[in-house]
Formats: structure tokens, sequence, C-alpha cells
DNA sequence: ATTGGCACTCAGGTACTTCGAGTGCTAACA
DNA sequence: TGTTAGCACTCGAAGTACCTGAGTGCCAAT
């Protein structure tokens, strides 16, 4: 077990260090805060540290910094949520009234959370996981070209055209139109698959392809729903904190660029305390990131979580008013899409 | 009037000072190149050079190096388009086939855009300015909110959705559908609200307030459409030729990511030759984008440009690729967007 | 357990030197 | 007139040496 001292001496060390970016000293870490101790006592502490690989020193006459573990405990065990100050409210509040687009909503969001926290933001767009079908429209386009909208219950649309190859015959679609909601409304995006399987054979042979093909582009794009989409912001605030990357930023952008790896990485990500869920430094297995940290919390609709947002910065960051940012802008916009 | 070999020693400069990076002096220019004269004679057009201010020594004891005006006279005058290789070509052939829908098409667009050329690589949405309304769809989407479509006659579809505040009466809005189509079936977008006028007088005083919510939306929609988008890709390329921008690319990575700095540029730039247009270092009169240089080129639909798109990158870039990467992919974009 | 004392370490800064690629100029040459 | 060889000069980059001081670990005393 850990003295209690010695963790404040940690929680002193991660707080001076993302403060000044400088290892720090046992001597200027006693006149900072105030220990009772002198900085003989304080580096008996450190020993003990080092020797727990919570910190560790960049070489012989330096001072120290966290490691990835000190770093961790430090969120888990000795820090404390910042609450947003007036100022932050405020932003958040102006920031996210009056859009009552989606798109809109999560653009302005990531452009919020980007700001408010100076990291590379994502949002992740909604999943439609748990949604079911409450509409399905189908509108002609063109001669040859059918617009098949879906509409599902937690209000995301999609919309995909579909050529048919052949001129459209609108009662056959207004026909199709009426047999697909009948049969799909209400239905889970999961089922829909196998609900729609045998719908071709109630047509006329001369028919069949059409809908068969309308069908598979309905499948198709249920599917290509479940593929999810991530936005970012911010991606210059990266850069501003290039010293804090060793080597290079370029791998860490590459990945970040890459949306498949940061929705695997968000996907295993589940929520911890304070609904916020973190990664540190090589808690990350992506190459590339094992020098970033990850903040990602979930938001909500209809009282369940439907996706997640969160930041992306050096492993020295500021964890309090990051956490603090990003369960705030997660709540907002719960609340936002309340509507 | 600079003479022949002194052009010659221009276009050697550029072409060896993209490929090594390097200053390049008098010395490594005779024996790179054979101009069947001595390096003093290549001094003396060098200082030729320097006088029309078309290059420029970074310090007494260093090789020449381009300045803005250099390259605009190389691309100008001395550069010619490389074609693009087999594996080029296949690429963007590969890249762009099998895909449908607008949004994938032009995401292709721009990944393919920023591989091709290992630089920040950007696509604008088209604009609606010259397209005229080809279909308007209104669909329940819940109790009291109603989606509405506007489909274009160059393909492209918007969705937006009205909440009318109180229960949908569906045979009103299947009638107001009506309506609009008989109104604003082949109108160009720029007549809509003219059009709409109105059309509120010929219902009953009861709906006026519901008629008046959804036209109020759509010619918002129209409008927010001309309100144009682009897409990025390739951000870290950026990083990855950071030493070619003095100071800092922090300013570089905000410029870029402010997509309003981007239009304004976009817009600024009308085609040269090759159908492609350029703007070097500090061409740009942007903030932040003054060592920096725009290839762009627009594409077009149905015999029009609707939109452009180009790559961003430093100064010290190889425009002979670039451009005709650039002017590659737009013409293979027109083409599919022509199906 | 805490402290003062002390020898030790080592990154970073400063000062100095060397090296060499590259220059401009001049005088000679074709 | 254009070209060339020769030469003195410049100056950044790289190397060397040295110093400084923040910080350390350890020990003996409290």
């Amino acid at each position: 077990m850990i003295p209690e001292r010695s963790l404040e001496v940690l929680r002193a060390i991660v707080q001076d260090y993302i403060a000044t970016k400088e290892p720090v000293g046992s001597k200027t870490l006693v006149d900072r805060h105030s220990f009772g101790v002198s900085a003989a006592t304080i580096r008996n502490d450190m020993a003990l540290l080092e020797e727990e690989e919570l910190i560790h020193a960049p070489h012989t006459s330096a001072g120290r910094v966290p490691t990835d573990k000190g770093y961790r405990l430090f969120v888990d065990r000795l820090s404390e949520v910042k609450p947003l100050n007036a100022a932050e409210r405020l932003a958040i509040e102006t920031f996210m009234t009056g859009s009552a687009d989606l798109d809109e909503t999560l653009g302005r969001t990531v452009r919020l959370l980007s700001q408010l926290t100076n990291q590379v933001a994502m949002v992740q767009y909604p999943t439609l996981g748990k949604a079911s079908v409450r509409h399905i429209e189908l509108i002609p386009a063109s001669d040859t070209r059918v617009l098949m909208v879906l509409i599902t219950d937690n209000g995301r649309i999609q919309q995909h055209v579909v050529d048919l190859g052949q001129n459209i015959d609108e009662p056959f679609i207004g026909e199709l139109r009426a047999k697909l909601n009948l049969l799909l409304a209400g239905v889970p995006l999961s089922s829909v698959s196998n609900k729609v399987e045998g719908i071709a054979d109630s047509f006329s042979p001369a028919l069949k392809a059409q809908v068969s093909l309308i069908v598979a582009n309905l499948i198709e794009q249920v599917d290509a729903n479940r593929q999810e989409k991530i936005i970012l912001a911010g991606a210059s605030n990266l850069v501003r904190s290039e010293q804090d990357f060793p080597g290079s930023i370029s791998p860490v952008l590459e990945a970040i660029e890459e949306q498949v790896i940061l929705l695997k990485l968000i996907s295993e990500m589940q929520a911890e305390q304070h609904g916020v869920s973190l990664r540190i430094g090589r808690e990350n297995t992506f190459e590339g990131l094992t020098n970033a940290s990850v903040v990602v919390s979930g938001y909500e609709n209809q009282g369940s979580e439907i996706a997640k947002l969160g930041v992306i910065g050096p492993t020295r960051m500021d964890y309090s008013t990051n956490i603090a940012s990003v369960r705030a802008v997660a709540r907002y916009l719960t609340k936002a899409l309340g509507n």
C-alpha cells in the first residue's frame, strides 16, 4: 500500500507537470506546495513512486514525469472533476441552441468540444442498432431511378438512390411502398432482412427483379448504417501540442484520419466512472496512439445510449477539465436530442 | 527578356529543389544537368535570375531556391504536365467505380486525390446555383413532424425535418405536395422563393400557418444549400512536409479547417490553362496560406461546371504531377457523375 | 520517520574552431 | 561579347570543449 503523502506527491507531480510541461523535481515541489516536510523526504517518497512505476525520470539529473500508470492512478483516485466555469457553460448553451438538423447539431457539438478542450474532438453518429423502422418512402427521382428514404424511430433519416435500369411504373412503386410499410413499420433494423425475405414472391414474375433490387438496396442500406461514422474537429490543436509527442505526430494524425481505427477504439471503450471512459497512453493498443490519451463519453436519446463523443490529446493533458467538458457536452447533446 | 539558357537554369533549379529539398548551387547544377558550359557561366545566369527575383539565396554561401515568382514562371512556361503512369490511372479507375451515392463518390474522390498527390485534398460539394427543382416530397415522419425531401435535376437530394407543432393531416399534406410540385417542377432554385410566394392563400385560413411554415422551411433549405461545403482528406500529409513551412504549420492547418476560408479561396480561383487554376505562396492573400500553394480544377455535370476540387501543399511541391493528378481526377469525377 | 549535508550526474547552454559548399569579382581568353 | 579559370571571401553547419545548475541518491544524525 502506498502511503497517503506519497499519493499527494504524485498528485502534485501530475498537476505541476501538466501545468508547466517541465519534469518536476523535489525542490520545486516543496516550495510550490506546502507539504510541511523537507525536499529530502519528498525524494524518499519519489523513490517509492518510481519503484511502483508511477513516475519516471527522463534522465538522471532531471525531475520526474508521470508514467501512463501514474496518470491512471491520478484520474482514478486523485483527481476531482472540475466543474465548468460560467463562461464555459454559457459557451455550451449558446453553441447548442437553435439547430434542429442532426448533421448541424453534431457539427456544432464537435466544434464546441474542440474549442472547450483545445484538443481534437470527435463525435460519433448515432448507431441504428437498437432503432426500428418508422417509415419507408419510395420516390421516383428520374426516369429509371427511385429515391428510397428510410426513417427510423429515433428520428434518423437515410436516403439512397436505386437505379432500376428500366422505366418506372408508378403504381407498382406505390404498391411496393405500401407493402413494405405494412411489413416493416415498427420492426427493429436488425430484423429487417428476415422480414422482407419472401416479399418478391407476392409480385408478378415480371416485377420480381425490380422488387429484389429495391429490397437488396434496402437491406444494404440498413447494414451500411450500422457502419458507423465519426466527425472530427480541431486537428490543428494536435499540432500545437506537438512537442508532447515523442518522434512525430504524423502517426497520430494518420490514426485519427482513419475512421475505422477510431470506431474500433470507441467501441471498445465502456463507460467507467462519472460516465466517462479513458484510455491513457499505451492502454491504447493502436499503433500510433500509444502516446495519446482518449476521453470518451456516451450520449443518449430516449433513455438509451446511441453513440459516443470525446477528445484525443497527448497523455500530458488536463484530465480534470477535459473529463468535465466531455461529460458536460455529452449531457447537453443528450438534452438537445430530447426535442 | 530573359535568355533561353537562363530559363533552362531556372527550370533545373526548380526541379532539383523539388527533388532534393536542398538549395541548389552552381556546381551541383552543372554536373547533374549537361548545360555544356562551366559553373561560372551558370553563376552569371543565376545572378540574372536573382535580379529578376525569380530565385533567392537563403544566405550568402548557400545555393538558390525559387521564389514564388520563380515557381509561377516555371508552371506557366517551363513545366510540362506529366501524364499519369499506368498504376495511377488504374488507381483512379478502381477507386471511382461502383459508387452511386453522391456522398460516397465525393468521399472516395477526395481520398483518392490525397493519395495520388500526397497532399491535402479537398472536394467542394456541387453548388445548386444553376440547378432546378425536379421533385418535392413531403413525408410524415412522426405525429407532428414532416420530412421534406428536395430533389434537384442534377441528382442532388436534400432532406429536412419540419415540426408543425400539431398533429398532421395526411390529406392536407398530400394536397400541398401536389401543389408544390405543380408549381415548382423545373423551376431554377434561384426562383423558388418568388414562385411560392402566394401559395398559402390558396388554402383555408386554418391551414395557412402550416403551409407558411413548410414553405418557409423549403426556402430556407434552398438557400442553405447555396451555402457550400467542402470535404478534406490527407491532413497528415501536411505534417509530413512540415519542414517546408517556415515557423509552424499550425496556421495552415487552421486555415484549411476553416471551411469559409477555403470556400472563399476556391471561389476566387478561375480556371487558367489546362483547366487548372493555381495559387502560389503569397498569391494566396489569406494569412496562414502564404507559404502554401493551391491547385484547383472545376468538375462538371451536364456540361457545366458545378464545383471544384484540388490540393493544398507547400510551395515546394511537385507542380507537374499535382496538376496532372488534379486534372485527371476532375475529369474522372465528371465522367462518374455523368451516369 | 525525517532531515541536513554532500558528492555525483548529466542535459543544456555558451564559446570557439573547423570545414566546405557556394559566392562574386576580376582578368584572360575565344 | 560571352565564357572561363582562378581566387579571396562568406557564413551556416557541425564538432569540441567547458561550465552551470537543477536534481539525485545515500548516509549519518536527529
